[in-house]
DNA sequence: TTGTATGCGTTATCAA
DNA sequence: TTGATAACGCATACAA
């Protein structure tokens, strides 16, 4: 601490600008100068000030990082590949959990700003429109990802929910499934009302009819998966389902409670497919089948397409789709 | 951006001195001018460069938090802690996951100091012992949480886990089992020694003997504690456990397994108590009785803890040790 | 009550 | 190949 570039200089008896040469490995420099000064560093110690650095480069080499809940299980694999990404390419990142409050996530991204982020990754649950408008306006590199409102302004990546609904219906459709119940988060919200898509899409390729008694609205918390999978349970024998798509993991683990508590079977009596791939998934029993969203490589490509913005002349504007994949495990089962 | 202290000066035709005195709540300056200049803040739109007071300032009011895997359960908690107290007191957190590499551990302790941060909270696996006894060299102010060497040089805090072991196992008794077996990480390991240590004492409290047969070693995993599960369900019909306390909730999940694989019920059959209260320990079934780490609370002392040393004048050093809490649910009864 | 000048640690410009 | 100097955006000692 406390030693600078000045120190150095004396210390190796050359000016500040060539120990300046030398850390940033200019040609210009003797090597013998350039072994001098090396060896004054390492003599001494010192690491140079890259906010100081920052100042007159007019660049910080941190990216800033907000989510409404990091706890929220589609998180932490996200936060790791933005943090691993933005190493490769020499950034850091200044990470900021909002709770949901709309107030601490316009405080986060002033204070970031103000500590001179050179672009930001973010994911609100409700777009924070009229900030992400005024951000826009600056031309200030902005990233959302899995943005929740269908008229985004600025730059996005998300998951291709209409493709994985459908590839998690005609899944069970291959097994033979019929009577295919959907447990979904709603219309309101945007991957919920995708997926629904989705699986509208498969029902109807498949020649299969859109019954309304099979699908089911909810929200993402095991206990509503639950009272969800409870009024599927409660349509009379011919009308149940052999088969239920649930919207996330966590819904399907709450489905997996009213099952057994129905002295059911999963998934001889029911077949499950949940969407996600938590942890969770591998961990309850029978293993879950369900949708991975390759969160990892999501947060890899969200801070490509950041830096892409804060290289770009002009300010350029994206919506990224990412693919998501089926992982089969136990708690589907051919009926044919 | 690029409008700056100066801009406002002109704008408001006074010298950047009062600008930067309005801007810090001085009371040395005119009402009238100070209306004026706060006029000219809003006009333009101005932040002020925190980057820049921090040059003159010497102080970033950034905190560095570095884990090995913040997709590890025990983390995101954690993290929110950090990042809310933080907050409170006006810091923001820079934040890296190492993945468990120690070069990159000793890449980020590099980089975050270069990166001016204020002080740092890690929570490594291995503890980095030289790096860290350099950093103390240097006074320099950090915090671990979660500490895996017993001699740590650093400020430390860490969780009560002799006595969380003993809690853990106390309750188990005090439901009427003798036979209690023990699934831990073991010896190497300070969280499964110490809580294995309080298993000990709970036993020995009681005068229950201490049986080898009964304490079975393997890895934080699901499919370790479901091999621990099989070996002590092995056990002949007079030898078998009554009750298992597993040293973490994913041990009990694939303990669950191996039980219910071996066609006996939870908690009818055989009692688990887990450890870390694990959003999963609610959505296994049933519904796991464990022991809650208070994960937030531990992040919010950490950050005090790392003010009071980076406000201290001395170097400080202190060991905190945190209280966990037994939780109570369905996966344990009464067999009196 | 206000302004001038200097410095925080670094890089860039220009001249030597 | 090297060095003196200005600048990045801000705060502060000192003078006015």
């Amino acid at each position: 601490m406390a030693i600078t570039i000045r120190d150095i200089a004396q210390h190796a008896k050359v000016s500040v600008t060539t120990v300046s040469r030398v850390l940033n490995d200019r040609p210009d420099v003797k090597e013998a100068t350039r072994v001098k000064v090396n060896a004054a560093i390492d003599e001494l110690g010192y690491s140079p000030n890259i906010v100081a650095r920052g100042l007159v480069l007019q660049k910080s080499h941190v990216i800033g990082f907000i989510v409404p809940d990091i706890t929220n299980p589609s998180f932490p694999e996200l936060a790791r590949g933005i943090v691993a990404q933005a190493r490769g390419y020499g950034y850091s990142v200044m990470f900021y959990d909002t709770n949901h409050d709309r107030r601490v996530e316009k405080e986060a991204i002033r204070l970031l700003k103000s500590k001179q982020v050179d672009g930001i990754i973010l994911s609100f649950n409700e777009a924070n429109k009229e900030e992400l408008e005024r951000l826009k306006h600056e031309h200030f590199p902005i990233v959302q990802i899995y943005r929740k409102s269908s008229n985004s302004v600025v730059s996005t990546i998300a998951l291709d929910n209409v493709k994985s609904g459908y590839v998690a219906t005609k899944y069970l459709i291959s097994l033979g499934h019929k009577r295919i119940a959907h447990i979904s988060t709603g219309e309101q919200v945007q991957s919920g009302s995708e997926r629904l898509q989705g699986y509208r899409e498969a029902l109807s390729e498949a020649g299969l009819p859109y019954e309304e008694d099979l699908v089911c609205f909810g929200v993402n918390s095991a206990a509503s998966g639950k009272e969800c999978m409870e009024e599927l349970l409660s349509l009379d024998e011919s009308g149940r389902p052999t088969a239920v798509f649930t919207c996330h993991d966590i819904m399907a683990a709450g489905a997996y409670d009213a099952i057994l508590a129905a002295n059911l079977r999963i998934p001889d009596d029911i077949s499950i497919i949940g969407h996600d791939n938590n942890q969770l998934s591998l961990l309850i029993h029978p293993k879950l089948t369900t949708v991975d969203t390759y969160k990892h490589q999501l947060g890899q490509k969200g801070v490509d397409l950041l830096l892409e913005q804060m290289n770009a002349e002009e300010p350029t504007y994206k919506e990224v789709l990412c693919e998501t994949g089926l992982v089969i495990r136990e708690s589907t089962r051919s009926i044919e």
